[in-house]
DNA sequence: CTTGACTCTGCACTGTGCTCCAGGGTTTAA
DNA sequence: TTAAACCCTGGAGCACAGTGCAGAGTCAAG
């Protein structure tokens, strides 16, 4: 048996069959070699590329965005400088994100820090502290 | 007038009108207090609110999970203690994402500056560098 | 050589998060 | 006092990201 066939990519990479077959209609995927059976034949490169689309969607990034990531390796046609340029692009929005987050996570810690530990929430305003961060936005 | 309308909240927050009223169905905006004419008054904490939403999005939760969030202020019935750890529990959350941003961003880095400039990007293996980080998980 | 697990295509369906009416009432500026 | 611009409820519709068939073919173990 040459590669893995789409349920052991599946499995592999912990997603239903079906949403292999839906990211190669969304180009997220590249149509694989077909057995003469017609049969998908798929290689272990395939499962990092599926767990990558995956992890960028936890991480907040549409489809349409990974497959902008994605682009920055197949497209043959474009120059470094061009992928270089859209790398760069792509790093300020991760930035902005790792920023906000950061605010984020230091409004939880600061909500949790001023909890007696004990006693009713009423005077545990979280959103008091998560505005801050945009209140000097 | 006090307050603000449905309007000019939206406007202020940056959303459709709909979407707030869907916000307060979902439980995410409390209900307003409303005048004789039946219209919603908003206080100026509403816009922080919304944004507050909006901006939890952006970073990957759903409004389910951002109703987490948001519950723990809301909810008088629980305990600080209850509130500090499910606030601890969320910052791990946080913790994680701002791992796989980085190490997302450490790849277009290496990305970016392996890439000579110009030319064609086939010798740009986007993937490749990206896959590293998943290769030892 | 059959049985059960797997795969194929194509299309219909689902859940989330909005977004847009219709058909009314209200407010405000001219 | 009337027109424009807002607001109300209820319900339909939409885009995205899948998920689930039906009806057919394929493969592997016993």
């Amino acid at each position: 048996m040459e590669g893995l066939s789409i349920g052991q990519l599946a499995r592999k990479s912990g997603v239903n069959v079906e949403t292999i077959r839906y990211y190669e209609r969304r180009g997220l995927l590249p149509a694989p070699p077909r057995g003469r059976s017609g049969y998908r034949h798929y290689s272990p490169r395939d499962i990092q590329r599926v767990r990558f689309i995956k992890r960028a969607q936890r991480l907040g990034f549409t489809l349409k965005e990974v497959s902008e990531l994605l682009q920055l390796k197949v497209d043959p046609q474009t120059t470094c400088a061009d992928v270089r340029r859209r790398a760069e692009i792509k790093m300020a929005e991760i930035d902005q994100r790792i920023l906000e987050l950061h605010a984020m996570r230091q409004a939880l810690s600061k909500l949790a820090t001023s909890c007696p530990g004990s006693g009713p929430s009423a005077e545990c305003p979280i959103l008091d502290v998560l505005d801050s961060n945009e209140e000097r936005r």
